[in-house]
Parts: C-alpha cells; structure tokens; sequence
DNA sequence: GTTTTGCCTAGCGACAATATCTTTATATTTGCG
DNA sequence: GGCAAATATAAAGATATAAGTTATAGGCAAAGG
C-alpha cells in the first residue's frame, strides 16, 4: 500500500512545490548536484582515517570549566529565567519581560553573552510590538539598539518584527530601519517579506508603505522600496491560503474488508475514532473519513486538552439542548462530576492568576510561577490538570494514588507540551517545509544519505536552530523540572480544592444522615522504608467510578501510533512524530548525554544511525484481526488466559487473625504481611488488567487503520517503538496482536520458514529446521483446532511458550494450507530469528574465540544449532560428575538435577555482568522448584553450581571473559581517571595556567575549607567525572551516565520535592561506570548490527523489525534477511572494533591521569607480609593474639563496670582514669606493634593507560556466512 | 527552653548505692525474678550486679556465643541465681519462651492496679535502628498489654542511648516529640536514674538509665491500629496544625474537627496524647474513614 | 594516612523522600556623621 | 545623602523519619583515628 500512497502524496506534494518555491529551489539546489556527495563518497576508502578521526566528538572533560563553555550548558537559574521570560512574552507581560533582561544582564553577563542569540531578541522584540494595548516600539527600539554592542546580529526576521511594527505607527521610521537593514546589515529585503513573524496583513501593509512613498526621492531607499515592492509581490502573488485541502486526497481508510469495529467491555474507543467523533461532533463531519492521513495524523497528535474539553462541553450541551434535567443529564456520573470540577477549579484558577499579577516582589513563588499560569486559557489549564491526574492512577505502584512528585511534574509538562502544541498550531505556516520533508521520506528518497544530507542542509540554510518544526527561529527555551514543579503543584493544589464528591454518611453523635462533600482527591504520605513520600490519592468513591466507567473518558492518549510514516530523524531531536518535539534518544538526568549526542547531531555523525531508525519506523503495522477478536472475546468473559489477567470482583476475604494477635507481636506482624501481600497482589493484578486494557483499546483503535511505530533509542543505540503501550516489543500479547501491513506471497521457502516459525513459537526451537518443519506438519490438526475453537476447543495454542503469536502463526498456517496453495498465500505474519545468546556471539567475534563460537553458532557446529546453555550445562555435569566421583557430597547431591534451565538464565545475565551473588541467587530460584534436592542445601548448592556455571562459562569462553574483564579493567581506569587541567587547576601538579582563575580559586577555597576532605590522589572520588564514552561503528557517541546522584529538594506548593539538580557536580560513580561497561559496549555493537541490517534490508527492499537481537521480515524474506544478518555482521567485525576503541579512548582521554596507591617502604612490605603469614600459619602466634584480644575484653569489661558503678576500689574519677590509661596503654601497644609493620603507602598520579588487548583467537569471522544457525 | 525543662545529668558516676535508692519501693517488695538483657559488650557487668543486689533470680538473655560464655562463667559462681537463656532480647518468640513455667509463667500476675511484684526487666538498648525499634516496640506493648506485658504491669530500667533517651521522655512541644513520646506518655511513666558520661562505656556515646513504670490504665483508648494510623500521618508534620494535618487521614477528614474537644488549631507537636487519642477515636467513628489502615507500599522486586 | 565499615549485589526499558532545624550567604535596613 | 554595620531573609546543608533483617557473604570503595 505505502507504495501507490506514497507516490500519490509525493504528487501532491510537488503541487505545493511550485507554490513554496524557496523550499523547492534550495531542495534542488542540492539534490540537483549529487556529485558533490558522490564525490565525498568515493574517496571515502582514501580519507577513512581522517572521517575516523573526526568521528569522535570529544569535549573538554565533565569537570572542567571548559567544558561549561563548549557544551553550552545552560544553568539551571538562567534557565529558570529565560522560561520565564519567555512566559512573560508569550503572555503580554512586556514590562516584567524588560525587567528580567536587564536583570539577567546585570547579574548574568557572561551567561547573556553566551545564550542570548538573536532567536532571544527577536522573540523580546516581537513581545514589544505586539504588546497591548499599543505596541511599546520605544522599547522595541532600544533593545534593538542594544544588540550590536552585546555581540548579538540582527537578522531578517529582527527587521521584519521592528519594521512591521513601525508600519503601523510610522512610514519614516519604518524606511529608515529598511534602509539601515539593508546597507549596514546587509539583509536583503525579500528575506524579510519571507519572515514567518509577518502575517499576511503585514506583508499587505507594506505594500501601502511602498505606495505611500512615492514623495522619496534618496535613491537607496527608491531602491530597496522598490526591490520591497518585488519581494511582496512574489508572496502576495500567490493564493493567500497555503493549506488547501486536496479534494484528490486518498481516503484514509480503504480497506476493502472493513469490518465494523466492535465494542470492547467496558470501554469503548480512543485515538482515531476518538478524533474522528469528536471532530465529526464539532461540526467537521464529512472532512473525517476521508481526510488526508498527514492531516489526520496531525490531528491526531494535536487534538490537545482543548478537544476533550470542548468534547465535555459538547456533550454537555447537548443533553441540555434534550432537556435533560441536571439530574438525568445524559452523561456518565463521571462526566459529570469531572464538569463540575471544571467548573469548580476554573474561578480557583483565575484567581490564583490575578493574585500572581498582584504579587509583590516579596511573593517569590508567585512571581515564579505565575506567568506560565496564562500561557494557556484557565479552561485548558483546568482539563490538563484534571485529566492528567486521572491517568496516573494506580502509577508508580501506589494503590489508587500516585507519588506526588511524579504528579506535578507531569501536570507541568503537559502544560508546558499543551503550550507547545497551541503555538505550533497558531503557526500553521510553518507546516509546509515539514511536509514536504515527510513526502519526501515517504518516497524512500531519504535514506539515500546524499539526500538526506542535501535535507539537513537545506534546513540549516533556512534557519540555524530549526527542528522541523513551527517557527524555524522559534525562541522556545524549555520549562526546567523546577518550573514545571511549581506550575504542576499550583494546579494539583486547586483541583484538590475544587474536586468534590457528594457521599451519603451521617453524624456519629446524632445519627443523621448527611451528605459530605468529599474530595475527590487528598494528599498524603506514606512511609517506605522509614522514608516519607508525598502522595495524592484518589477517594474511594473515585475509584470506584472510575471502575465503572469506560476508560475513553479518562485516559487522555498520547503517543499512539501514527497513522503515516513517522518524519525521518534528520537531527538529534527533529524526527518521528510530525508535531510533538521528541528525542532520538532517551535521556534521564545525564546532560552529558545530551551534549555529545547534540554535538554528533550538528555534525552529521548519526546519518547512518538515523537511517536505521527511519527504516524501523517506516514498517508498517496491522492489528491482526483473527487474533485480536480471540483476545476480545477473552478479555470481556474476564477469564485468566495466558497474558491476560483475570477480573477480580471484590476484595478477597482477609484471612482470620490468629488467637494470639492482641498478645503477641510475632503473630500480628504476620498477619498485617499477609493482609498487605494480598493487597498488592490484588493491586498488582488490577493494574495488569488495566495495562491489557491499554493495549487492546489501542488496538482497537487502530483495527482498521495502519500504524507505524516511531523508534528512538536508549543511549546504547538500542531502539525502541516510541507509543508506549501497544507496540512489537510489548509482550506476547501485543506481538500476537500485531502483523505486517504488507502481504507478500510465502513461495516455497517463505512456507517453510513459517512451519519453522509456528515451531519456535511453540517453543520447539532446539531442533534442525527440518524437525521444526516436520513439527508443524504433524501438529497441524491442532492447528487447524486451535483456528476453528480458539477458546472452545483444545486450546492447543495455549501450551505453546508464546501462546498469542503462536495462534497468530496458526492462523497463518491454517489459511496458507485451506487456500489449497501454501506457496501462494500472501503472508503478513512476520517471522522471527533470534541470535543464540547474541551477547555471547558479540563476544565470541571479538574474541576470536573459536569454541565459543561454536557455541553460539557463529560456526557451523552440526545440524542442529548448538545451544550454549545445553553446552554449559553439559560441562558442568562433566565436572559435578568428576567431583562426585572424588566423593563430594555438594556434587553427588547435584548429580542428574542440573538442567539447561537451571544454568540459562545464569549463562544469559553472564553477559550483563551477573555477579556470584546474583546468580547464585538464580540458581538458587531453579533449585527450590526441584523436590528432589533437599532444602535445608540449596543455598550451599546454588553456592557450588554458580561457581562451576561460572568456571565452565570461562572455559568456554576464554576470549570473551578475556574481553569483558579488558572492558571492565578500562572502564574502571577510565573513570577513576582525571584530566591533567583539573590537577593542574587544583595545583597537585605543577604546569597549569598560574592562577589564572581568580573567582575559580576563591571557590574551591570556601568548599575545601569547609569540611570537605582536600583533593588528592588518596581522596579524587569528588574530582572524577570521567565518564566512559565511546563511539559505535555508526558514529554514535555513547556516554555512559552513572554518576553519583545530584538531587535537590524543591519547594512547591503541596509539599517539597526530591528532584535531579541540573547544576550539580556529580562525580561518577566508578563502580557502576565500570560493571555496566561491558554490557552496554555489547549492547551497542547489537543495535549496530541490527541498525545496519535495517538498512540493508530495506535497501534490498524487504520488510525489518526487530527486538534488539531478534529480527523480523515476511516469511519469503527470511532467507534473504538471512544473508543480511550475516554479511552485516562480517561487515561490522571486520572492523578491528577493539583496536578503534582502545585508539579512541586513548586520543579521547589524552593526558588523563589516574590515581595509584604504591608501596614505598619495601621492608615494611615485607615484614607485614610475613606477618600476616605467620598470624595464619603458626598456632602459637595465633594463640597469642587470642590471648591478647581475650585479655582485652576483660579490660573493657572492667572499665565499663568501673564506668557505670564506680564499683572500683578508687573512689569516683582517678580510679577510673587510671584505669583507663592502663588499658589504653594495653591497646595502643597492640596498636602500635601492628601500626609498625604496616607498610607506608604513596599517593601519587599516573597517565592513564591501557592493559594491552587480549589476544585474538582463530576464528574466522567469515564463517559466519557458512552457519546456518547464527540468527534462527 | 526545652532543654531546661530536663533534668541535667553530670557526667559523674552515681554509686550503687545512689542507684538503688531510686529503687526504694522495690526493694520492700523483695523481688523475685529479673530479667536481664545485656545487648551490648561489657554489660555482663550490668548482670553482674543484678546479682549482688539482693535479686532472687536473674535470667539473662544473651544469644551472642561469644558474650555468652562471659555470662556463664557467672552464672556460675552466682550459686544459681543468674541463669543464661540463649535468646535474644530482640526477638519476640522469646517472651512467648519465658511464660514457661519453669521461667516466668509462674509469676504471671494480671493485675494491672499494682506494678508487678516479682518481675522487673532490665537491660541495655543499642545505640542505632534496633536499639530504637526495640524501645519503641516496649511501648506499644506496653500499651497493648503484649508480649512481655501479657505476664502484668512490668516495670523496666533501661540503659539507653543519649538520643533516645530525649525522645522517649520529650514533652508536647519540644523538639524531640515523636510518636514514640506520645505512646510513653500514653502508657508509662518514664523517669531518668542517672547517666554515663561520654566515654565510659563501649560503644562510646551517653548512655541513660531510665526507670519506665506502666501505667494502670493506658490513656490510648482508641483501637490501636486506628491510633497508630492516625498518629503516623499527624507526625509527618509536627509543625503544621491538626487543622491542616488531619487532611491527610483520608478525603474529607476534616469534618471529624468539629467534633473534637479542643481547638484544632493546635500544633501536632504540642498535642498530648489524650488529645491524640480523641483525634483517633473521631476518626475511627467517621463513617467514610478509609477501610484500609495498613498501606506500606511494600514493593520489593 | 590505611584499617575498618558499609554497600551492593546482571543492563536497558518504565523516573523522582520530605519536614524541619542549623548554618551560611545575601539582601535590606539602620545608624551615623 | 553615603557608607558601614546590623539585621532580615533566603539559600544550602543536616538530620530524622519507620520499624523486624528480606533468604543469602564477598569484593571493592568510602570513611575516618
């Protein structure tokens, strides 16, 4: 389907072309000469070394002051202000907006300097002339003025904003400022015209200046009136109204086999429908069905809090126009209390925004808050709050209730996203560039890289900071957490006041019956671990009605599925969902992060990882319909099946206290667990339920429409379907309820892979492909049951390991082998191969290591696949046996109970870095389910298991622990380590820039003299921020994030809050730098191979998805994707990777230095040796110690008795005091004879350097090509 | 002001004698039995002098191997009056294990009218996390009537931590009233003995021997869990008054403040434990208080 | 200056302690001539 | 009216909170005598 669609949007697009003609000529400007990217490409071989170099971005380190100024990392009280100011622009408050500037310039000059770009200004300027009542160009013109001598340079648009003010008040002066721009700027008048601060009344206005000029005789400003004259006329020229609707549109929904969409119990629809009804209810009613898909889609993401709002309305008026009386109003209980909180909280909200106007300087909270409460009408900002904290019900594991932090942090961002999405939309003129883009991708064209590359381009040359989005030049600093805080909590702290429900109760003294009225929501706290926690929860009554009410009301959808290809990734933070802002990379809390991936983003380093993304999120998706009625039909029987949790009507009876509960502690602490148990279990089992409703409303939502899935990453590479809830890596439910949109007929091969496929599911996956084949043919009256009686017959399916996606195989195979020609059946099921252990085959490639290899299938080991976990399991038996044999009683009990399972999950979190710990504690899990080892030795057993697992898994392979603890040793060198600037600056080394740094030093003088320990070698801990960071064969920079956290508490309104502080230093954390590096240095060499086979199958033209390490295409692309996997991954190890990176980190961590305890005293060395030799060795001397600490005890005893009784003979302090010094003297004697063998240690800083890198083993990386199980 | 309010303790050692004097009233009662619970190092001393100070029977509850053997070796030579229980002080199946006969259960007196005449409880409290549940623990059963307090209005002499020692006796209104002030107020009368100076015992730090005599009739009338469920959510802030604090017992719980007594403006910190309780009592009686009381979020992987 | 104590314990994805007291830094007012 | 001292206020740092330890014990890094 993409296909003709595709094409047909292109088509249309192009009209828009000729319209939109600065797009399009700087479109072919550089699409038309391909061969300077051509060119770049073929000396590509020749300057491999020098991209190689320039591929890493390297930034000055965490801790240096440098690094503030590379980065740019704004701090977090300038941010603060500029959100503000900003917020004061947007809302008209031009006199405070003047005061912040001239405040942050008093008090932030450098920070102005650095951060106040002409973005800024225009946005000040343009506040200035749109001010009300009367534009304030006095203003306008003196902080115009003031941008040349602050090094800021008036562009365009500054001259279109001030010109287009002065159009209304002054002709002259307005000519003036056209002339100035023009011969001192240099800005040519046609640029200005084109601003998108202009509308299209400005632009007539000009016209009127130009005609009202006639009387100018200087000849420059005849001149450029003229070319003004010209330049309007090209945009005045055209049709006014850009968006036009093409009437040739395709209609969204063609599928021939439309079903009617059925009624999921209790709830009834969101997302699509959701919007198609609402506009249809808001009197758009034929544009809906037929509408565009770009355009759908763009309502579907913009229908904001506004439409659910007005929805309420509408609904409400309606029954009102019925003549509903208020009682019998037709709508649901909930509606209708949720109207009344609305109408509650609105008088609440206006006037807690009139008290901000009036806030005296004194009122800081106020004055902080109180300019973003009118970026948004109080009728928005009301219906944000009320539906944002009906969503989080039940998060973050608080039964009916949320954490308040999480709470109010998301009432402000979505406040703060809700603002976004009204200026996007108010801005429509800057939607054609996007689309254009987005037809442009959708002809496929933009995974070529030179187009991509002619794109990217042609967005920088339209406009420095543009992310695809709005206005290009759009100042839109974001809202810090502190801000969306305290404008959540202000909100939360209202509706908590407005939100009531009536309840029936009665007075306890009287009797009498009454109605309270009870808050819907309350706040409290709760203790976790003797901690407090903030929490708003939901009444009872809330509760309960919401229980009862379809959750369409109240779950306000967000990052659904899209409906047309999401926009491709063209920079780090312009991609996938066409109007909402999103990031290709998830980031918490690591600004780090952030600033190296922004850094290869402006760098056109992640083009290729781009591609790849772009390639995930262009597969399209169908729900699959067979299954999903099957998963229907469950869910409203509420039985418990497979991945669905069964409803649960009421509480379950609490079980009856014991006899001896009043008396006895033990007993009552007992039953008070087992009551919580079951209350978690019931709230676990709830929020289940809740989840699977998510995801099969969306799927519902979705039945009829296409979807795809927009991907970004975690900061390994890794992707990840951006909609939360229903995607291909949720579980086996959403797997099973998910399938290519694109059918494409078996063949012979395709058939067969989708028997092999049913197999696997069924989890008979450890055969030869042909056993798994034959496995399908002989299971096919099971099949073909589990088709025709899903629910009502033998449920076959059901037994299998992924019960949903192996029915959604049966029904495949059923309708393959009915159509009577398997080979011929156009399939849409994807199939799936899985890399064994794909961690494992990472490692064994790098390693060379030609046994593990084996094992993992990178050579061909037989006709079965080699399954590591088998194999380990194998050796250990080997082992266990020998040491039986030997008469170990741990071994002989093991003899004949270890298993593939009891070794896998161990074998599997191998690669993560498992420790003894952990897996012991695995281990231990499989044992405890196995009757015949005896209880009372299983944590001994699982003790001497995990140590065989580990040992087998080190002989297996030798290379990869070779490598992994290479990586961890590095690691951990690495993030010790210090550049030499910092020991420089805090003069441990000599060299530095002599003191250079006045105010620099004056700090670390005032920390340092406070009571924190100075910095040395022996204590760095404060100085290392180094994190590990390297860069994938794909150019992306990977920085890991742990570092010791930096959390502030934050003042709001309800209660304070425990939030990250973005300004904190935050040293690293070694240990976690150095444990996770291993995993996560594999983890992005998988994403790279699974991004580069993403490519390379849709090159080849074949569907991709993909879960990390298992891949997925039609079933006739199996073989061909097959290929793929494996020259890819030849392609990516045949890259000397470990040798990159040991030459990355070295140039990357240049003059770095690493703190190294040595021994200097040799003798002291010595002798403690032989000391501590001798206290183990020699009994006598071990006896003398005992004596000596037995002695000691009686000592203390005494003291302590002297201490409390003065039972000493010696009255009161002296008998005492002498005592004590005697037995100091005892002790410090002791003391001392240890404290002189002890050696003396010295501190000192060393370069930082590398263990050289194991040594590869033979193991050819071609064979890969020849191993018919490396993927299966 | 607050710190005025208490007794000030010098750093000298009070003599046995100074000791028992404190005990007057128990020594005409002559009592029978102790029990002994030397939890921390060097406290064998503590048994000791039990010993030597006229006790009948002194059972001492000691599971570390180690000291143990130090309090055999006494027992020994105590001609069978101090005897070692292998228990733990800290766990509560051991005063299930004492109402044997042979230990206390012959001594069980339920009469709470008068301080039980032949058991009194004696040991050392930890300085940290334990040592502060374990007397807090003391408290609630005391006001329960639990576990030890099952055999009868047992009086104690602790040894106790200079830190716990200021919030177990802590006045409404001053800094260190905490929940645990509140239930010994309710339940105990709490009266300090005398004091060790900083360094005089191991692990260094002040240590307070305080003598806690139960009440007849505890002042906690309301149902226990409903008190303690009250009392944990008015403690989260003591600042703030019971007005705005009672909120946070559940939606509309404010409407109970009419009902009470006294103003409800009134700061939870300077709020008594009678007062406390009525709070408890006008909530449980609320028709729309929350059904669940026990709401840890006990999430553990 | 180096033994003892304490922490965590397989990675990523899904985020988040808080009230109150004490100390230190900064702003504002006062006082003085 | 100007400036320094004094005072007020805000920011930042510390500490307590709850309450059975949750079955395990070794390695490594923070902290402190």
């Amino acid at each position: 389907m993409s296909l003709s669609l595709a094409r047909q949007a292109v088509a249309k697009r192009s009209l828009r072309f000729h319209r939109q003609s600065k797009y399009c000529q700087v479109l072919l400007k550089h699409v038309a000469i391909p061969c300077r990217y051509q060119s770049s490409a073929a000396t590509a071989t020749e300057s491999d070394v020098d991209t190689n170099r320039k591929k890493h971005i390297i930034m000055p380190n965490a801790g240096l002051s440098a690094y503030k100024l590379t980065a740019k990392v704004l701090p977090g009280s300038v941010a603060e202000q500029f959100a503000v100011l900003k917020a004061c622009i947007i809302s008209g408050s031009m006199v405070r907006a003047e005061r912040i500037m001239k405040e942050l310039y008093k008090t932030r000059p450098e920070e102005m300097k650095l951060f106040a770009d002409v973005n800024l200004y225009n946005t000040l300027l343009n506040g200035f002339i749109e001010a009300d009542p009367k534009p304030m160009t006095k203003e306008c013109l003196t902080w115009l003025d003031a941008m040349k001598p602050r090094g800021v340079t008036a562009d365009a648009d500054t001259y279109a904003i001030v010109l287009k003010g002065f159009l209304r008040q002054s002709y002259h002066t307005a000519r003036g400022l056209l002339v100035e721009m023009v011969l001192e700027e240099g800005i040519p008048v046609d640029s200005v015209v084109k601003s998108e601060y202009l509308t299209m009344a400005d632009i007539e206005s000009f016209r009127k200046m130009v005609a009202e000029s006639t009387q100018i005789t200087n000849n420059n400003a005849r001149d450029i009136l003229a070319q003004l004259e010209a330049a309007v006329d090209v945009v005045l020229g055209k049709p006014a109204e850009p968006l036009m609707k093409d009437s040739i549109a395709e209609p969204l929904i063609r599928d021939a086999n439309f079903d009617p969409v059925p009624e999921v119990k209790p709830t009834k629809s969101i997302g699509v429908q959701f919007l198609q009804e609402q506009l249809a209810a808001l009197g758009d009613p034929n544009a809906t069905s037929r509408m565009d898909p770009y355009d759908l889609q763009l309502g579907l993401e913009q229908q904001g809090y506004e439409m659910a709002l007005q929805r309420l309305l509408y609904d409400k008026e309606q029954s009102m126009e019925r003549g509903d009386t208020l009682n019998a109003m037709n709508l649901t209980p909930l509606k209708r209390i949720m109207w009344e909180w609305h109408q509650k909280m609105l008088p609440l909200v206006k006037e807690e925004v009139e008290r901000c106007d009036a806030a005296t300087s004194r009122e800081n909270e106020r004055r902080l808050y109180g300019p973003f409460l009118k970026v948004l009408p109080p009728e928005t900002l009301s219906i944000v709050t009320i539906l944002e904290l009906l969503r989080l019900h039940n998060s973050s594991g608080i039964g009916d209730g949320m954490k308040t932090a999480r709470a109010i942090i998301d009432v402000g961002k979505s406040v703060e996203m809700e603002y976004n999405a009204v200026q996007i939309k108010n801005k429509a003129r800057g939607f054609d560039k996007n689309s254009d883009t987005h037809a442009l991708f959708s002809s496929g064209k933009l995974f070529n890289l030179a187009v991509r590359k002619a794109r990217i381009d042609m967005e920088k040359d339209l406009s420095q900071h543009s992310n695809g989005m709005g206005p290009a030049n759009d100042w839109n600093p974001v809202w810090p957490s502190t801000i969306r805080a305290k404008v959540g909590s202000v909100l939360t702290s209202l509706l908590l006041e407005a939100a009531k429900i009536p309840v029936p109760s009665k007075d306890p003294e009287t009797g009498m019956k009454i109605i309270e009225n009870i808050p819907a929501f309350f706040h409290t706290y709760q203790y976790v671990h003797g901690k407090r926690v903030g929490i708003i929860k939901f009444s009872e009554q809330l509760t309960h009605m919401l229980a009862r009410e379809p959750i369409r009301d109240t779950l306000h959808p967000r990052l659904l599925p899209m409906l047309v290809h999401p926009n491709p990734w063209l920079s780090y933070n312009s991609g996938g969902y066409l109007s909402t802002k999103s990031m290709c990379m998830r980031v918490k809390d690591s600004a780090e992060q952030l600033v190296y991936l922004n850094k290869a983003s402006e760098n056109d380093h992640l083009a290729k990882v781009f591609s790849g993304l772009d390639v995930l999120g262009s597969t399209c998706w169908r729900v699959n319909k067979s299954v999903f009625n099957v998963v229907l039909e469950v869910w409203n029987k509420g039985e418990a099946l497979a991945d669905i949790p069964p409803v649960v009507q009421e509480h379950a009876p609490l079980p009856p206290k014991p006899e001896n509960y009043d008396t006895d502690p033990k007993a009552k602490f007992n039953w008070v667990s087992e009551v919580k148990q079951i209350q978690t279990n019931e709230r676990n089992n709830h929020s289940l339920r809740c989840d699977v409703n998510y995801k099969v409303e969306t799927a519902r939502a979705f039945l009829n429409l296409p979807m795809y899935f927009p991907h970004n990453m975690d900061f390994r590479g890794r992707a990840y379907p951006m909609p939360p809830t229903l995607n291909h890596l949720g579980n086996d439910l959403c797997r099973g309820l998910l399938h290519f949109e694109e059918a494409k007929p078996l063949g012979a091969r395709g058939w067969r892979w989708l028997k092999i496929h049913l197999a696997n599911l069924y989890g008979y996956d450890k055969h030869s492909f042909t056993e798994r084949e034959e496995f399908t043919m002989s299971s096919m009256d099971n099949i073909l049951d589990s088709v025709d009686n899903p629910l009502s017959g033998k449920r076959w399916w059901l037994k299998a390991d992924s019960p949903w996606q192996c029915l959604a195989a049966c029904y495949e195979v059923a309708a393959a082998v009915r159509s009577g020609a398997p080979e011929e059946f156009k399939s849409q099921l994807p199939i799936h191969q899985d890399g064994t252990c794909n961690g494992l085959q990472h490692y064994a490639a790098l390693g060379g290591d030609l046994a593990g290899a084996r094992a993992v299938n990178l050579a061909n080991s037989g006709d079965r696949p080699a399954d590591v976990y088998t194999g380990v399991a194998e050796l250990v038996n080997k082992q266990i046996d020998e040491a039986a044999a030997e008469g170990n009683e741990l071994a002989q009990l093991l003899q004949g109970n270890v298993s593939r399972k009891v070794v896998k999950q161990t074998v599997m979190t191998n690669v993560y870095g498992v420790t003894f710990v952990g897996a012991r504690a695995q281990i231990e899990n499989r044992l405890r389910e196995n009757e015949n080892i005896p209880r009372a030795k299983v944590y001994a057993l699982s003790g001497y298991l995990a140590k065989k697992v580990f040992s087998s898994l080190g002989e297996m392979f030798t290379g990869a622990h070779q490598i992994q603890d290479w990586l961890t040793d590095s690691a951990r060198r690495i993030a010790r380590s210090v550049p030499l600037e910092t020991l420089q600056e805090s003069g441990l080394v000599p060299g530095g820039p002599p003191a250079a740094k006045g105010p620099e030093e004056t700090t670390v003088k005032k920390r340092g003299g406070g009571k924190k320990k100075e910095f040395s070698a022996r204590n760095p801990t404060a100085n290392q921020m180094t994190s590990v960071i390297w860069t994938t064969p794909l150019g992306l920079p990977i920085v890991q994030p742990y570092r010791r956290s930096g959390k502030k508490q934050i003042a709001t309104l309800l209660q304070t809050i425990f939030i990250e502080d973005p300004d904190a230093s935050r040293p690293v954390n070694t240990s976690k730098q150095s444990s996770a590096f291993p995993p996560n240095f594999i983890h992005s060499l998988d994403a790279t191979h699974m991004l580069m086979s993403a490519v390379a199958c849709h090159k080849k033209g074949m569907t991709f998805a993909s879960v990390h390490d298992s891949y997925w295409t039609h079933a006739c692309d199996v073989d061909g994707m097959n290929e793929v996997i494996r020259d890819q991954f030849i392609e990516l190890h045949s890259q000397p990777i470990m040798e990159n990176l040991i030459a990355e980190f070295k140039e990357r961590y240049k003059d770095y230095r690493v703190p190294r305890t040595e021994v200097i005293d040799k003798n002291a060395n010595d002798e403690q040796d032989a000391a501590g030799a001798s206290l183990f060795a020699d009994e006598s001397e071990l006896d003398k110690v005992l004596e000596l600490e037995k002695q000691q005890k009686e000592n203390e005893k005494k003291d302590a008795l002297n201490a409390i009784f003065g039972l000493a003979d010696m009255p009161e302090a002296d008998g005492d005091g002498d005592q004590d010094e005697d037995d100091n003297d005892d002790m410090v004697m002791v003391e001392k004879k240890s404290k002189k063998n002890l050696s003396k240690y010295k501190h000192t800083w060393e370069p930082l350097s590398f263990l050289p890198l194991p040594k590869k083993g033979e193991f050819d990386i071609n064979e890969v090509k020849k191993s018919p199980y490396f993927f299966h | 002001m607050s710190k005025s309010k208490f007794k000030p303790f010098t750093s000298k050692i009070p003599t046995l004698a100074e000791w028992s004097k404190n005990f007057r009233h128990r020594q005409a009662s002559a009592p029978r039995a102790t029990l002994a619970s030397p939890s921390i190092a060097g406290l064998g001393t503590w048994t000791m002098t039990l010993k030597d100070n006229g006790f009948k029977r002194v059972i001492a509850l000691e599971p570390v191997p180690a000291y143990n053997h130090w309090i055999t070796g006494l027992s020994e030579q105590s001609k069978g009056i101090v005897e070692v229980l292998k228990k733990d002080g800290y766990d509560w199946e051991t005063y299930i294990g004492l109402k044997e006969p042979q230990y206390l259960g012959e001594l069980e007196n339920k009469d709470w009218t008068h301080v039980h005449p032949g058991i009194f409880f004696t040991g050392t409290l930890p300085k940290g996390s334990r040592g502060e549940q374990l007397l807090a623990q003391f408290m609630t059963c005391i006001t329960n009537k639990m576990a030890l307090f099952t055999m009868g209005r047992i009086q104690m002499a602790l040894w106790i931590p200079d830190s716990l020692f200021y919030k177990i006796t802590a006045a409404p209104g001053t800094n260190a009233r905490c929940k645990m002030s509140v239930i010994a107020e309710a339940c105990a009368d709490v009266m300090p003995i005398c004091s060790t100076g900083p360094k005089d015992v191991y692990p260094h730090g002040e240590y307070h021997l305080v003598h806690i005599i139960p009440f007849a009739e505890s002042q906690i009338k309301s149902q226990w869990d409903v008190f303690e469920y009250v009392l944990k959510h008015l403690f989260v802030m003591q600042k703030k008054p019971l007005s705005h604090m009672v909120r946070t017992l559940g939606p509309g719980a404010d409407i109970i403040l009419g009902r009470l007594s006294f103003d409800p403006q009134i700061l939870i910190g300077t709020m008594t434990a009678m007062q406390l309780d009525e709070v408890a009592t006008k909530f449980d009686e609320w028709p729309l208080r929350p059904r669940v009381l026990f709401e840890d979020a006990s999430v553990f992987t």
